[in-house]
DNA sequence: CCTACCGATCGGTAGG
DNA sequence: CCTACCGATCGGTAGG
């Protein structure tokens, strides 16, 4: 409730009134669970990260060929996204605004840590990759950054698509899977066909 | 400065105060200009996504190959992206929170109309690309599809990193020529090797 | 978990 | 462009 609220309105915009309404109290009994405001948002902003770090998670260390492997975890990345629009979209909401400078700092460290592993894990898969001639001979941090910008597009598609009308969204249907074929193209050691 | 605010902000969370005291005069003041401080957003954020377009347009019609001038387009949109910073900043927040719903519907009316007009000219380019054998033979709206997701996945980082101390951007340095050497190679028609 | 209430600040107006 | 001011709402507290 709180975090569709912040992610839908952001920190300034969402008043503890309206996340006591929503939750069916009034809003000083909001301040049994919570110290305050900042106390709230850091709370709900951590269980969300914690839940897309964990739904994503798995895949990655999984069998079959890096290609599979990678994929697998992609669609476990998209599915989440779909399903948890403003678990992502608070996140985004979370890195973006300054809410006050105090809320900030405990903020980017709980990014810190989550992105370090991440990119920690990205690095070692694509490392083997590599080495097994599956993947191109590009610098590792390249392919990791080139992932995470992928990764990046297809979850603004997704965000912004939740507040205006967008168009065709890279993430209806299975669009995305054509994009991620592209994508595998880009950074395949061996280059099939397209068609 | 009203939308230096408003980017690093959001709409809710910028006063009429605070952007008047940023412009060295009173709050009252302001309404000799806008009508309200919705006025006052739309016609920042018009403005914001006008320098954008632009700042963008002209390169995709230019001469040289189709790679040539894709990689002259993303030259001039990251140069953009990395000297105008909260420009780019702004037209999200405007994309992403829903204000009060009567602000919303005007945005999105401005909004389309740019995107409808970019997606044309993608369109187009890519068709060409595909007809002269230089690009892969891959629906049209998938290769649009696929630019524009690469294209916000740059942005994302550009964004993202202005609030928190990310580590490595994606805008560092030339870096993303990086990037955009995978992304071409996974839409080019002929696969050349990558080392 | 509530009612009642606090000072501060919000967007906006009056009047000059 | 200003001072002075409006009602409404903000985050938060007192006291039960």
């Amino acid at each position: 409730m709180a975090s569709r609220l912040f992610a839908e309105r952001g920190y300034a915009g969402t008043s503890l009134a309206e996340i006591a309404a929503g939750l069916g109290i009034r809003k000083p009994s909001l301040y049994n669970y919570y110290a305050s405001k900042d106390e709230l948002f850091v709370a709900v902003f951590e269980a969300s990260i914690r839940d897309w770090s964990q739904a994503t998670r798995p895949a990655l260390d999984g069998e079959g060929s890096f290609r599979q492997r990678l994929e697998s975890h992609l669609r476990s990345i998209v599915s989440f996204a779909v399903d948890n629009p403003h678990t992502l979209a608070l996140c985004r909401e979370a890195l973006r605004n300054q809410p006050n400078g105090a809320i900030r700092v405990r903020i980017d460290e709980l990014v810190q840590r989550q992105e370090l592993d991440y990119r920690r894990r990205l690095r070692s898969f694509f490392e083997n990759g590599v080495a097994c001639g599956e993947i191109a001979p590009v610098p590792v941090s390249v392919l990791v950054l080139s992932w995470q910008t992928f990764i990046d597009g297809l979850i603004s598609a997704r965000i912004l698509e939740l507040g205006s009308l967008r168009g065709q969204s890279a993430l209806d249907g299975d669009l995305y899977l054509e994009l991620w074929r592209l994508f595998w193209r880009g950074i395949a050691a061996s280059q099939e066909d397209i068609a």
